[in-house]
DNA sequence: TTTTTTCTACGATTTTTTTCGTAGTAAGCT
DNA sequence: AGCTTACTACGAAAAAAATCGTAGAAAAAA
């Protein structure tokens, strides 16, 4: 009767973004890239192991024996995580407007002319279509 | 000699959420805005009271005493906050494009004529400076 | 000037998140 | 078989974050 909330903490969010950059893996794969990546205080293997464990009971991810190793894999995509936090975003900070956003972006993050061509193609793209 | 990291906990944002739409507040205004707009289970006063102190020690934000109040606001600002989220988002998902971020907010999140528009015109508008 | 209300400070408890040690299991040697 | 290595499960400690109660000060009301 309780659909929890299931949202990832700090920490999960970072073996989830690992995930996403490895595609399916073993808790050994993520864990080494992780310490490797963070500089400063090592975390021990089972720390990450435990991290999984939970995630998988949270439905945060999916796993699957392969030669009697378990395989993890995320199960929401990056993308689909990404657009929430951009919705939220704009609903937040920019009133609704997705357009508001955009000109944040392009204002104060330099983008390349090639860059900002293919942003025009798109408008065009969309003007045609209708 | 220690600069600490003094970043936000998720609580402590939601703070500064409402501190950037409220503009400078005291301690009880906060709180019963963040009260009225959370759905379920009330927090106490002091529970704010004391995130705010917190925030201070944290120099997350600052305060001056009016009229024998304490009156609270944001040391960073909404739009460099927002930056540096942009910032990290470009870096780890799109491999430093902003325009593939935009691309991706135009495709996914619904803009009106209008506001395609504006962002035709300062792509225009860029392209004169040059 | 009492009484009531409204604040701040702060310690302490509770809850959540992070971390790790230990035990057990299965495969791969020699 | 015995030994070594590489896992997984799981409980529980440690650390961090969130919550609240109480005390005391100051303003407002009576």
């Amino acid at each position: 009767m309780k659909s929890k909330k299931n949202k990832a903490t700090k920490g999960e969010m970072e073996v989830l973004e690992m995930l996403w950059k490895l595609g399916p893996s073993s808790v050994r794969q993520v864990h080494d890239k992780l310490n490797e990546q963070s500089q400063g205080k090592e975390k021990s293997y089972t720390t990450t192991l435990k991290f999984m464990q939970n995630m998988l009971e949270k439905k945060l991810v999916s796993r699957e024996i392969i030669n009697n190793k378990h395989l993890y894999q995320a199960t929401i995509s990056e993308k689909e995580s990404l657009n929430e936090k951009i919705s939220k975003i704009v609903e937040n900070t920019f009133q609704g407007s997705p357009g508001n956003l955009v000109l944040q972006i392009l204002g104060n993050h330099k983008t390349s002319d090639e860059e900002l061509q293919k942003i025009r193609e798109y408008l065009d793209e969309l003007d045609n279509q209708k």
